[in-house]
DNA sequence: AAATTCTCCTGAAGGC
DNA sequence: TGCCTTCAGGAGAATT
């Protein structure tokens, strides 16, 4: 399932290989997605050269010589690059092709999206009212205070709102409270200046490992050099129900917020 | 206005 | 073995 780690990681495969390509096709086998994909796609999109590609939390942004091609992955997409013809198998919805490459999208699950949008990417409704990147410089402590002072939900759950900061889903916010050692349960406004500063640094220091490793999700992450003790050797808790604590041994406990599930240590996590 | 629930979809997993 | 149900999840839309 693709968060901001493999988003970008995927925008760093695929950069090399297509930008400064021309589009030279445009396939689209199902047009059924999170949203329709739109019907003049091709049009708009065949002929142009690939200026630049670039990432506003998941979304993966196509700037093009006139206008934007925004991709989505959703939970289930991916893209390849191909370097010769192949015959699209199941799932494979759309191809993009840049003469001898073409970029594949493939999501069984169809919550992806393919958009154009002819104006600034950043006025387009779906990233128009997004919150900050977690790995900018304006996502620091008292960002994150200022933004969550009034919030009534669970600090897991704000961390997942998009419109206070962008690219931290399921597994990043639980792996991000932990290592903050932040319970998931608390008020999002209860929580003080300070702990804002160990919660920013958290999100920041996972999402970075989680690069690093080249997006990995569920697999283990091995450690690679870093602050000690900074740098999570795996996934903490995150799917990991009923297991150990890999800090102090208590089983993990979940809990269900905003109908995700949520695994945390109740003796680490205060 | 903010918080919560619903929705899209397929594949994996669990129950019997 | 096989069928049925449940669940997972990103995030916009709908509802409370």
């Amino acid at each position: 399932m693709p968060e901001l780690p493999e988003v970008e990681t995927t925008r760093l495969g695929i950069s090399q290989a297509l930008v400064g390509k021309k589009i030279t096709n445009v396939i689209v086998r199902h047009y059924q997605l999170r949203f329709p994909v739109p019907k003049h796609l091709k049009k708009r999109l065949v002929g142009q050269v690939i200026t630049t590609i670039k990432r506003r939390g998941k979304y993966l942004l196509f700037v093009l010589e006139k206008g934007t091609f925004i991709i989505h992955l959703g939970m289930s997409g991916s893209l390849r690059l191909l370097e010769s013809k192949l015959p699209p198998g199941k799932h494979d919805h759309a191809d993009i092709v840049c003469g001898e490459v073409t970029l594949r999208l493939n999501d069984p699950r169809r919550f992806g999206a393919l958009l154009y949008t002819p104006d600034a990417p950043e006025n387009h409704v779906l990233l128009k009212h997004l919150g900050a990147e977690p790995l900018s410089q304006q996502f620091r402590a008292k960002y994150l205070y200022e933004r969550i002072r009034h919030k009534k939900t669970a600090i897991k759950v704000a961390l997942m709102d998009s419109k206070i900061v962008v690219g931290v889903g399921n597994i990043y916010a639980a792996e991000a409270l932990f290592l903050a050692r932040i319970h998931p349960q608390r008020i999002a406004s209860h929580l003080t200046l300070k702990e804002c500063e160990k919660l920013m640094r958290a999100i920041k220091v996972v999402l970075k490992a989680a690069i690093l490793r080249g997006g990995t999700t569920i697999q283990n992450f091995s450690a690679p050099s870093g602050k000690p003790g900074y740098f999570t050797q795996r996934l903490q808790v995150y799917d990991r129900a009923h297991q150990p604590c890999y800090q102090c041994g208590k089983l993990l406990v979940d809990c269900r917020l905003a109908k995700r599930q949520t695994v945390f240590c109740a003796r680490c996590q205060q």
